[in-house]
DNA sequence: AAAATAAAAGACAAAAAAGTCTTTTATTGT
DNA sequence: ACAATAAAAGACTTTTTTGTCTTTTATTTT
């Protein structure tokens, strides 16, 4: 297991090619993004209903309906869209799973994974969805789940 | 969800335990254990005999017999319990899930996430479970689930 | 208005994680 | 040797997560 849920991976996965995608204005439909994001279709059309719901993605029915983003959307931080779908137990719950840990009646790893806790919802809180569409028009990063040629090369790199 | 798996964060809480209750050279039983840290005890059972097998922790059968660990096994680090449970995939696997991550084709958010992954098994690595029967012992921390009355007198603190 | 399109919604199914209960095996004390 | 004890092992159930399939609703084009 990560340490996102598979849920919230296809999630994130699905903003930054929706945001890629549409950013000219356009829209996109539930197949191209499964396809483009190596995700069951079904299955993302269910978790883009969420974040559609909380006002992460804009959606439109019918003929060249689709997905799109509008820009106070992009410049929301990628926390929200994590936050969507799991919770913020990943920020504020105890590493080990205590409901009484607290800074005054810690558990023994409270310190540590306070430090660990607060460096992630930084970097989530810190980093938009909007920053990663100029590293995806480089095309030197994927979101595709494997192209196995390309992924034994690199490993064996 | 939080960062570890619910077996792991028994696995964790009950290694501290031990550690603790059997700093003498004493056994301590499955029952104790459970209640100790508020687990349920037979899900607790099969988690324990992995662990040993694992030779994280031992056991003795029959009459004042119980688990216990020798000093070899306290000065172990965290990332063995944790690796015994949860594998590896929290320090080595991609951010989002994509199987073809790697250096040379990075997913939008490798180097943020390298970072954290990295404090994670640092921390986890640079820490023993003997580290931890000091603070327990100061009677300061608590590895127990819940103790209502003091849980929520400390957060309205 | 009708047909075509595409998301929304709902009902299931499969797999994995978490939890429970019973039987077996090993050890110890009498 | 026998009874008592406690972990090991196995079978099973429940819950959660993940995934599939079908029907409905909204929108657009003709």
């Amino acid at each position: 297991m990560g340490i996102f849920s598979k849920t919230c991976e296809y999630a994130i996965r699905s903003v930054f090619f929706i945001a890629h995608r549409t950013e000219n204005g356009s829209r996109v439909g539930i197949k191209e993004i499964a396809a483009g994001i190596s995700s069951p279709e079904h299955f993302l059309a269910k978790i883009l209903q969420d974040l559609s719901k909380k006002g992460i993605v804009k959606s439109v029915k019918g003929p060249h309906g689709g997905f799109y983003m509008d820009e106070s959307a992009l410049q929301r931080p990628l926390a929200d869209v994590v936050e969507a779908i799991d919770g913020n137990g990943l920020f504020t719950g105890c590493g080990l799973g205590l409901v009484s840990c607290s800074e005054h009646d810690p558990c023994p790893l409270h310190s540590e994974f306070k430090v660990i806790r607060e460096s992630i919802h930084q970097m989530l809180i810190k980093t938009t969805i909007k920053d990663f569409n100029g590293d995806l028009s480089l095309a030197n990063t994927s979101l595709k789940k494997d192209d196995f040629l390309k992924s034994i090369a690199d490993k064996n790199y």
